[in-house]
DNA sequence: CGCTCGATGCGAACGATGTACGCAGAGACA
DNA sequence: TGTCTCTGCGTACATCGTTCGCATCGAGCG
């Protein structure tokens, strides 16, 4: 609705009152959640104002706050909103490492896909209550208990912890590379003097940083690589304790 | 300095004009950075402007962007400052695995005293390039390579993306229950209908749940346990590595 | 001793933000 | 036709991060 009424009110005739349009269907709690990732997307957290939400719905400020209490129920409400792209593998599959890992970097590629995620999930309001979260989280359960897990809480809790982590390190680097404008790996070449130069002092960290120059690899396959490390990692220590 | 001026400036005597104030000893990086971080611990995140920091500093807002060119650095200088608090263990102690869990803990413990710490490691501008964060990193280094890994940096990533997921959301539930003004018990005995109900749809989340509410133990020592779990997960999944 | 100069402090202002208030129109049902 | 509820929104307020230009200070130098 409201196409822009001119400012002073006009002759007041039927053909000239604002119709509502049928294109943008109406405001409501969906439409903007929705839009509001889609702008998360585009120009990350701190470019998501509710002036401008508004204003991309053809819709005035104030009238999002009928469909949304404040600006930090519209982020839980996001946050929701793209953990419905998480997937777990049925809990009935044969091999729950597998299953597990699949979980597991399905989390981290909706992370990455919104890279305010992160942020948002260290942030206060819990939005670990949402259904789309606890969704994820039983399908984990079931995943885990099938598996022969008495209590499924450590391993989930063990396991998110660690994808969280390595996520949000993983998407605070790329918020920061894509504000440069440059691609990842101009980026690291741009950066790498100055790490070389903080890490000098440190022996041990520049004999890593000594490894990561020769390495004009593909940084993205590097970044696959040491999470799947680490995924290995808790994997086996979680296979450990299933044998006991 | 300027121990507030009236408004009108008065008779310009000597005796009138502000004189340095010898307490307050001058405005400068180190002390606006440690008067940010105490207000941080005190109000969180969200109650931290550059106004109220400045006028705890007896100054003028402005005058803080002489030491500080932005807010956001003023962020990473923060994190930087209360890395200082981590401890690592010398790299020559016999047992490996208490040195890691002990750094390990360490960094929990200082996330924990100060939950905007995991909010702000979120956000873009990347702090690990500071002095405090980078001498953490290497005594990591020199802890994991002394104990055998050939290349320290899987061990390290692996190990801080679960002590950062961990204390994340541990921080992240703290600030939530902090904001609610009860005690942690409290909170959980209001939240728990809520939750139970949000968890009752799913078959192997509610069978948690309802353990949980028998179990009125103290809740700082659930989360003590549940950190404790995970970290011997990972570190059992290092020691198999190590082997090989 | 007097002058200059760079460093430091800051009042005022700008544009933007999240949100409260109260009115206006629209559809539903009497 | 009249009333009531729901939705939209213009306006306003307090607060925010940051910039500009000027005032003040102390050190160095002639």
């Amino acid at each position: 609705m409201a196409a822009k009424p001119t400012k002073q009110s006009p002759i007041p005739s039927v053909w000239a009152r604002p119709r509502r349009e049928a294109d943008q269907p109406t405001l409501s709690r969906a439409t903007i959640v929705r839009e509001a990732v889609v702008m998360l997307d585009a120009e990350g957290v701190e470019a998501l104002s509710m002036r401008k939400l508004a204003t991309r719905l053809n819709a005035g400020a104030a009238s999002l706050y009928r469909h949304v209490a404040t600006k930090d129920e519209l982020m839980e409400l996001a946050v929701d909103e793209v953990a419905a792209e998480t997937h777990v593998p049925p809990a009935d599959s044969p091999e729950w490492r597998a299953a597990a890992a699949e979980a597991a970097g399905s989390f981290r590629a909706t992370a990455l896909r919104h890279p305010w995620l992160s942020s948002v999930l260290g942030q206060a309001g819990l939005a670990y209550l949402g259904p789309n979260l606890m969704s994820f989280s039983e399908r984990l359960a079931a995943l885990f208990t099938s598996a022969g897990f008495a209590k499924p809480s450590g391993p989930i809790d063990t396991l998110l912890s660690y994808v969280i982590g390595m996520s949000t390190t993983e998407a605070a680097w790329l918020i920061t590379v894509a504000r440069s404008g440059e691609t990842e790996a101009d980026f690291i070449a741009r950066l790498m003097p100055a790490a070389q130069q903080a890490a000098a002092v440190h022996e041990h960290l520049a004999e890593g940083y000594a490894d990561a120059v020769s390495a004009t690899v593909d940084p993205v396959a590097l970044r696959d690589e040491k999470f799947a490390y680490g995924l290995d990692v808790v994997l086996d220590g979680l296979a450990l304790r299933l044998e006991a």
